[in-house]
DNA sequence: CCTACCGATCGGTAGG
DNA sequence: CCTACCGATCGGTAGG
């Protein structure tokens, strides 16, 4: 029974945030799954918005390592979207509070923290997009093909598998990243 | 200056709903938009949750018109998935707050409404499964993919468009339903 | 559909 | 981190 961090009383909001919402959660709410009242939060944060703030910047940071990690050393750019889509699976289902936060809550935040998490928003995106757009370059990837629009198909699908993958399922984490990768390269890649 | 029917309310929390979330949307917020006084809704309708259930069933029952619209007259499997493809886009583009109020809202049904709606979404997916199964039964489509997963993707595809979509952009919406179709049939037919 | 309300809950604060 | 609050807002009702 030790005191409570400023990482906890996030921790525990992100939680809340992804399951009930940022709306459907109330400070109250919030005391009762840490053990503390309402009101005792506002010794460790401003208010319910800073909660969402930093929920949404773990959230965003997670990502924005894990395509820092993939876009080192791939062997070439099909391999490092393999590894962007490896990441991007890692951080949905072990950070699946901030993630689904980031994901749904961004729009609640005030204007200008929304505006600023946009732009980190895009940058992401447009990792994945040049990323295809160096496999075209490379012969990998069919010319013809819209590479920020295939960047936003494979973000649509990692982006939801936490709404459906099953920890205990038939599948394992590693064989639903290379089936999305299959799936995906099956219809970008040149030869076959 | 005439009344406001049952409809006009279920339409109006449709677009609160689909914009501030059901918990961001208050009694009183909903009767500015429609130029009454929140109280004034209980004349039409018997609360809050109830308005949530008749917005989800309505994007439920446009979702599911479309279903059996597309599965009348393909040509073959593979025919009847982009069909069902533009379809699934013609829903979300066409009623927008009723389509992401039940994307996003079905958590905040009570319990009943809530598995009543996910045996209704589960049938749905189960079309598209469905469609994916005969084309691979046809030889259209690899027999290594699994429907289900080849379903969901897809699905997460289409489901996400009206985050980017632009109506006035440079894609048409039948390029990008004939765009979807193309990634996600490069990465399923047999042949090239 | 409005007037006039109700008890409950909300985010948040002062002081310890 | 609790006690003891605050004004504002919430979903909802009685009566017209």
């Amino acid at each position: 029974m030790t005191r409570l961090t400023r990482d906890d009383i996030v921790a525990g909001a992100g939680r809340r945030f992804a399951t009930h919402g940022y709306h459907g959660t109330s400070m109250r709410d919030l005391g009762d799954d840490l053990g503390i009242l309402g009101s005792s939060i506002y010794a460790h944060v401003g208010g319910k918005q800073e909660l969402l703030v930093a929920v949404v910047e773990r959230g965003a940071s997670f990502f924005e390592a894990s395509a820092a990690a993939a876009l080192e050393g791939g062997a070439d750019p099909l391999d490092t979207l393999e590894r962007l889509i490896a990441g991007h699976i890692d951080v949905v289902l072990d950070h699946r509070s901030e993630a689904r936060t980031y994901l749904a809550e961004v729009p609640f935040l005030d204007d200008e923290e929304r505006a600023r998490i946009a732009v980190t928003r895009r940058a992401y995106e447009d990792v994945f997009t040049s990323t295809i757009r160096d496999a075209q370059r490379d012969g990998l990837v069919r010319r013809d093909l819209d590479p920020r629009l295939a960047a936003i198909y494979v973000l649509s699908i990692l982006n939801s598998i936490d709404r459906w993958f099953d920890q205990s399922g038939r599948l394992s984490r590693d064989e639903i990243a290379s089936d999305i990768f299959g799936f995906a390269c099956g219809g970008m890649v040149t030869g076959r």
